[in-house]
DNA sequence: GTCTATACTCTGATAGAC
DNA sequence: GTCTATCAGAGTATAGAC
């Protein structure tokens, strides 16, 4: 999956600051369109390089989506990896709710560049799922698990209970246009957010 | 909106049921692809046509997409429609969510064109978004306002509730990749939605 | 109504000058 | 390292035979 420079010359700082740029400009065209929609000439021109240029830097369109989801992967597993399975129950899986809710927030086009390639069959990141990402979610799984076996939260299958906070924050990123769309003008969709899914998920937890 | 022959005559049994095949391909392509993803040859290779013969029944690619969309727009918005203002609170939300399961679960592909639309900015979407859609969920909405004001459920943002059956709903459609990947084989992921979802509503809709 | 052939455009990728 | 020029293939759409 890892798509780094084969060769054992670290990049230099101007090899480094282009394959941001790039990256950047891809993420903003990958997240819009999906992988087949995104084309070579549309991150260039973001970007502000020439097309060949960007064949210079990565050998083709799909490494950089790969590089791009990638590089993004752990940024996007952060918050469940902070869930403290010594922290207090409640405390911790509301930190979880609102850390997820800011990230459909401030990285909405990271929240879209994953949906996309989901709803698309995840061709490119079917390993990352049932590897890292189960492994991740059957460890924190088992500490929900525990925490109802103990009576600290409401006895609720782990799994589905990960999925629909997933579901919920995200949901807010990548229907944004329909959110917006259904609530009109004068709303703040994410501070409505913040305090719906704080009540609902306090409610959901009591055992 | 509307994509149906502007003529005055009516369609032919064989015009109908080869735009209805055209329109099934469609379905099954533009759901996985996207707009920009799905090509035509895709889908008159699926249709078992000719890819003229496509565009003898449809005047254009995105006229398919168009025909498509408006003609699925209402199945999905049926269950919503169904609930009955003068019924039972809970029964009436506990019916439209699992009316709305049942949906992801029997046309994933239909929640998976509608994702793939909105995400990417609901180019050919945007009025009805803004249109029917708002119409019907601001109608909703205010029975929900007036059972929480009576205090028969508790009292919550109507259009975030109607989001959150939204987002976990259409999450087991959408993100049905993930979720399979995530559970490891020998999981019935409605099944266990459905309870779990039960469980949720029920809770957070108490007063 | 349906097909083969094809026009024309877009897209990913390469060659080669500087 | 970056550019212009360009190739080969895929893509939408049309022409015209049958």
């Amino acid at each position: 999956m890892d798509q780094e420079d084969p060769s054992d010359r670290p990049l230099t700082r101007i090899q480094a600051r282009n394959r941001q740029t790039i990256l950047e400009a891809a993420l903003e065209v990958f997240s819009q369109y999906g992988y087949r929609g995104a084309t070579l000439d549309q991150i260039a021109e973001v970007a502000g390089l020439s097309k060949p240029n960007l064949l210079y830097y990565f050998p083709s369109k799909e490494a950089i989506h790969i590089a791009l989801l990638s590089g993004q992967m752990d940024t996007w597993l952060d918050p469940l990896r902070a869930l403290d399975p010594g922290g207090d129950p409640v405390t911790e899986i509301m930190g979880y709710v609102h850390r997820k809710l800011d990230l459909s927030r401030d990285y909405p086009r990271e929240s879209r560049l994953f949906a996309n390639e989901i709803l698309q069959g995840a061709p490119r990141m079917m390993e990352a799922l049932q590897g890292d990402l189960k492994s991740l979610v059957d460890e924190k799984a088992a500490v929900l698990a525990r925490w109802a076996a103990e009576g600290r939260i409401a006895n609720l299958p782990p799994h589905h209970l990960i999925f629909s906070i997933w579901a919920l924050t995200q949901h807010y990123a990548d229907f944004d246009v329909q959110v917006r769309a259904v609530l009109g003008p004068g709303h703040d969709p994410y501070a409505e957010a913040d305090r719906f899914l704080d009540t609902l998920f306090r409610k959901l937890l009591i055992p």
